[in-house]
DNA sequence: CCTCCACCGGAACGTGAGGAGT
DNA sequence: ACTCCTCACGTTCCGGTGGAGG
């Protein structure tokens, strides 16, 4: 049987596309490059207040600020890693270490777990820690009990630490003051904890106890700027591409300048130039130019916006369809009441519960959080406090996602505006 | 300057699902 | 079968508040 040559040409190009990259990997996130420019001066703060370690002395807690892509979990792997490595040259003490991100690890039980598992915490019978079921307390006496089986010093690294405290502000503070006072109840052992932080107002929701030692050394790692990140992607091209796919100075430059705009943020940067070369390789094209990047850039922000938008729960969307729907009616600006009452024609032609006004001012606040709308509170003076609601995304695009949700179809136009 | 609107947002609590141990 | 845990999602209650209009 004859290959069809349609299908045989698309495989072609994808063996062709090998052309494009060397090591796709190098532009991800978790990739650590041997060097990491720009970022010499974190490195050495962070270097040499853990430097102890290696003395068996506990070093100091540290709190990283800055905000998302300027480097911060690559920095202290990386320095923890070459810690690791020279430890286990020099045969100094080895140090244990961790590294939690509280973003995705949402409880206080799971970041006790997952430290737990980083050392092979075993529950007093051997068998492995369950997801759930037991108390907090517990987990916390069996890692201490195996922090303190030997004497150790424990670096555990707190990734994305605002996350912890913003979802729940006393559960958030009582985890961190429970692992900043275990030094205090450790017999052999010690912790020290590496905090990371998206957030630089973060310290202002911390307990003052929890601060005055977690805090005990800060480090900022400040946006990169267009040049820094040029320079980073130079590095990672090299790495990542063949020769002379690049071969216009602009794409970088680009691919830069587009990233200096969303606040210096060097993963974005570097996910923007991998899709770059993706929407290349697909193209089955050998180069890669500035118009792949301006399509990928695209590409990306419409992927992130349906994404979200599809995957928000039933409740929410139709607070989303509410003030696409005023919206819609010719009306800019949306206040909280408004907003409910058509909230509450939506809610119910889509044969859902309605709720509160109190919780879908709750989901009105996820979804500015999410960036699908614009929210102030604004004072009307005699006509009262209020929350200004816009849209913030197009109205294109909230409708044909949100008309793929079966509920959503019997909605009226005249529903709709 | 004071009032008072229409909401904001914190606190406490209820419910039901999901999992574990006994 | 029963107890004990956490967690997501909502509700009820309520004190707080910026500024237009008196």
């Amino acid at each position: 049987m004859a290959k069809p040559p349609k299908l045989d040409k698309l495989f072609d190009k994808f063996i062709e596309g090998q052309a494009i990259f060397k090591e796709r990997n190098a532009l991800r996130a978790t990739f650590i490059p041997n060097y990491l420019p720009f970022r010499e001066e974190q490195m050495n703060r962070i270097g040499s207040i853990l430097g102890p370690a290696l003395r068996g002395a506990p070093p100091s807690n540290i709190l990283c600020y800055g905000k998302t892509g300027t480097g911060k979990t690559v920095v202290a792997k990386y320095v923890l890693d070459m810690l690791v490595s020279k430890a286990k040259q020099s045969e100094a003490n080895v140090p244990l270490r961790a590294h939690v991100n509280c973003r995705t690890i949402t409880t206080n039980y799971r970041i006790l777990k997952a430290l737990c598992e980083s050392m092979n915490a075993k529950m007093p019978d051997g068998s492995a820690i369950p997801f759930t079921g037991l108390p907090t307390d517990e987990i916390r006496t069996i890692l201490m009990q195996k922090l303190d089986s030997e004497p150790k010093i424990f670096v555990a690294v707190l990734d994305e630490i605002d996350s912890l405290v913003k979802r729940d502000i006393n559960q958030g503070n009582d985890i961190l003051y429970g692992l900043t006072r275990m030094n205090g109840e450790l017999e052999n052992s010690r912790i020290s904890i590496i905090g990371i932080s998206n957030d630089l107002k973060f310290k202002d929701l911390l307990d003052p106890r929890v601060l005055s030692t977690l805090g005990e050394e800060e480090v900022i790692f400040p946006p990169y700027d267009a040049v820094q990140l040029r320079g980073i992607l130079q590095q990672r091209v090299e790495l990542a591409f063949n020769e002379g796919v690049i071969q216009d100075e602009g794409v970088i430059n680009l691919v830069g300048a587009l990233a200096a705009q969303e606040h210096g943020d060097a993963r974005r940067a570097l996910d923007l130039l991998r899709t770059t070369g993706e929407l290349a390789e697909r193209k089955g094209e050998n180069h890669v130019t500035q118009e792949h990047v301006r399509d990928a850039q695209k590409f990306m922000e419409r992927d992130t916006i349906t994404e979200t938008v599809k995957t928000l729960p039933a409740q929410s969307k139709a607070v989303l369809l509410s003030v696409y729907a005023l919206t819609n009616r010719g009306q800019k600006d949306i206040f909280t009441g408004e907003c409910f009452n058509a909230y509450m024609e939506i809610a119910t032609a889509m044969s859902i519960d309605t709720l509160t006004q109190r919780r879908v001012g709750d989901l009105i606040s996820e979804l500015d959080m999410l960036g699908l709308i614009n929210t102030t509170v604004v004072s009307k003076g005699r006509y009262g406090r209020t929350k200004r609601i816009r849209l913030a995304v197009s109205k294109k695009h909230v409708r044909t996602i949100l008309e793929v949700d079966a509920r959503l179809s019997k909605l009226s136009k005249e529903l709709l505006g």
